[in-house]
DNA sequence: CCTACCGATCGGTAGG
DNA sequence: CCTACCGATCGGTAGG
């Protein structure tokens, strides 16, 4: 009879890698969950200790001992909303080639991404506008957050300009100003004007950024071809 | 002697135009001062009663009475900075010619009010933020300005199209979406990135979203020249 | 326009 | 992780 098949031993403990958290911190986590669909909600600002232990089904003071204060909570908010947005926006792409496709796909998974958002909220939206007047560890959480993202968006197209799918002059700061303009617009005019065609033109204007600084194939001033209209 | 140098008579009324309102509607109007003031640093959703009644050294009951109800003071505000949005950023263009020479002014005096609000915020954006997952009368009233606002900036532009200054074939409603994400995309770096190159950005994102609808001299395909480079 | 108050809710604490 | 509580603040009301 090989081992597998042997009745599991109740004193075993799983490996070091698979021992589930413990407790605490599994209710930490499932705190931070119901938060985090709270705060889309409600905003940072509006999300309340005594709200969040009704829907988690706990006293408020229960869910209060995990954090010690509200502002320890939104910031574990914020923290998961952008481990959340890594994993995918950015961590995908990571699999492609360096270059206009991994530009692209930024764009599409970000699109992706606020186009589900128009329904539920963004943290980091909302958020800046709740915290640009309003120092503190919440905001400096959403701000080391926001630009670390654009960081890490701006090095693709930096990353695409060196390998000669942008123009050799190409402004990637201003590429990549442009491009959050029109995510901000989207989220603007869909879900606050309720503007459906506000998805087209957002992936039509980036076409239009992208068109712009697109390496040409002819001389200078000649049509762009751009390697991704193929 | 001449009756322009009369001594005034004391129990004169003056013209129905130049009567001072009354005494009730000074003071509503200078609550409405002081809360709008309030709403653009902690937003129309932060804004209370008593904060207001603070400022204007009256009781939290005084200042309720003449609005009934938080809701009432609250569009009040978004009234208020609609009045003073439209007398300053599209009032102005008003003397202007129809076409391009409108929708440059539009855009200036829209980028002059977004760059002093860096400071102190825009209660259209922050409200749009609070107020997009909150139906009311407050959003109501929010999406009301807004959309009458953004009704003007696209005629604006349709105009220049009809006036021969924009290609025939120029998507205005595109171009008012990716100019508005320029605006946006400026108040969120600016405000809440504290990037001061924000504003250089959103300048140089307009004159491309010109350039590259302007009205071509030459045949189709051609580099357009734009009056406005003149 | 005031004083005085209501019930509800907030973040947080004490003590277990 | 709970019950029981604190002081502060909220929008709103009563009565003048």
């Amino acid at each position: 009879m090989p081992t597998a098949e042997l009745p599991p031993k109740t004193f075993a403990l799983p490996d070091a890698q698979e021992r589930p958290p413990p407790k605490g911190q599994q209710t930490r986590a499932a705190i931070v969950q119901v938060a985090l669909r709270l705060a889309t909600q409600v905003g940072l600002e509006g999300l309340s200790i005594g709200a969040v232990a009704e829907v988690v089904g706990m006293s408020k003071s229960g869910v209060f001992a995990h954090f010690g204060a509200r502002e320890e909570l939104q910031i574990s908010v914020v923290r998961e909303y952008f481990r959340q947005f890594e994993q995918e926006v950015f961590a995908p792409v990571l699999a492609l080639e360096r270059g206009l496709p991994r530009v692209q796909a930024l764009f599409s998974n970000w699109m992706d991404r606020v186009a589900r958002e128009i329904q539920s909220g963004c943290i980091f939206i909302s958020g800046a506008a709740e915290f640009d007047d309003r120092p503190g560890a919440v905001r400096d959480a959403l701000v080391a957050s926001v630009k670390t993202w654009f960081a890490a968006l701006l090095r693709a197209i930096v990353q695409a300009r060196e390998a000669g799918h942008l123009r050799a002059d190409a402004d990637c700061q201003q590429m990549a100003f442009e491009i959050h303009g029109l995510i901000l617009a989207l989220h603007f005019e869909a879900r606050f004007l309720d503007d459906p065609g506000a998805i087209d033109r957002a992936n039509k204007g980036f076409l239009h950024i992208l068109s712009r600084h697109a390496a040409a194939v002819g001389p200078p001033g000649a049509a762009p071809t751009p390697p991704y209209a193929g």
